[in-house]
DNA sequence: AAGATTGTGGGAAAAAGTGGGAACCCGCAG
DNA sequence: CTGCGGGTTCCCACTTTTTCCCACAATCTT
C-alpha cells in the first residue's frame, strides 16, 4: 500500500529522486502516465499490468471508453529509476502535468501520483475544505 | 479501548513520545493520517488496514473519491516508535495540524487524536458548552 | 531517600537527495 | 570515412536530513 507525500526537486536533466519509501514498493520497473486532475501516475509493474487488463476489458464501442484507453495508454512510457535511485520524466509528460522544479509525490494506495507542487498545494487546499463532506462519507462506508 | 488525554512535547526534530499507555496499545507499526477538524489520526497497525481495505474498493474514475482518496492516503504515514517510544511528525502533518512546541495525544476509542494543545483547549471548551447546551435541552423535554 | 520509570535533549553516524562532470551513443556534415 | 555537436547515461562527490544512541531531568514507587 502505497501512502505518505514528499517533495523532491525536478532537476535540468528532467531527473527526480523516488521517494526512498516508494522506491522500494515499486522495484526496478515502473510505468508513468497521464493521471487525472493534471498530475501524472506512476504505478510498479504488475499493478500497471492489471489496470491495462481493465481497461481492454472495457468495451470499444462506446466514444468515451475509447477515448479514456487512448488517454492512460498512447501517453505511457516504462522507466527505471538510475544508480541514484532517480527516474526521467519524458517531455511531453512533464508538460502535461505542468511540473517546474517543485514535484510532489503522493501515494495513493496502488500508485504515484506525481504533481507539481504548486498545483498540488492549490489541489489540497480545495479537498481539505471538502473535509466535512467526507467524513459523512467516511460514515457511509462504515471506516471510522 | 484508548481513552485518556496527555500532553507532550514535539521537539526541534519533529519527534513527540507517545504516553506510555497508548504506546502499548498501538504497538510497534502505526499510521498517521489527516484527521478531521485540524488534527491528526493515529491508528494501530490492524486499525489502519480496515479503513485501507474500505477506502481501495472505490473507484478512482469518480472525482470526489479520487480526492477522497488523495486526502486519506497521501495524508498518511506509517510510522514505528524509536528506541525512546517516539515518533517523527512528518512536515506536512505538522502543517497541516498546525503544531507548535505543545501537543496533546487524545484517546478516542480505536485511535488517537493529536492536536495542537491550544487548538485543543479551544475545541474542547466550544464542545463543552454545546455539551451543556445539549444537556438542557434534554432535561427541557425531560429526557435527562 | 534510593531506585525505577517516563519524558526530553543533543551529539555522532548513516543515509537520502542533489548537482555536475566525464564517457558514450547517436545523427549529420565535411 | 572522419570529426563535430546534441543529447543521454553513468558515476562520483557534496550537502542536508534523518536515524540511532546515550545521557540527563523529572516523577512515581517502594
Amino acid at each position: 500500500m502505497l501512502i505518505g507525500e514528499y517533495e523532491h526537486t525536478l532537476d535540468e536533466k528532467k531527473r527526480v529522486t523516488l521517494p526512498k519509501p516508494f522506491a522500494k514498493a515499486l522495484g526496478k520497473k515502473m510505468v508513468i502516465t497521464r493521471g487525472l486532475d493534471t498530475c501524472l501516475f506512476l504505478f510498479a509493474e504488475d499493478a500497471w499490468k492489471k489496470v491495462a487488463e481493465k481497461l481492454q476489458s472495457l468495451s470499444f464501442a462506446q466514444a468515451d471508453t475509447r477515448g479514456f484507453n487512448r488517454f492512460l495508454l498512447s501517453g505511457a512510457v516504462e522507466v527505471s529509476p538510475d544508480g541514484a535511485g532517480r527516474i526521467l520524466i519524458p517531455d511531453h509528460q512533464k508538460e502535461f502535468a505542468g511540473l517546474k522544479r517543485a514535484v510532489v509525490f503522493a501515494g495513493v494506495s496502488d500508485r504515484v501520483e506525481i504533481w507539481d507542487a504548486s498545483a498540488w498545494k492549490n489541489y489540497k487546499a480545495r479537498i481539505e475544505k471538502q473535509a466535512d463532506a467526507m467524513a459523512e462519507k467516511l460514515g457511509e462506508i462504515g471506516a471510522l
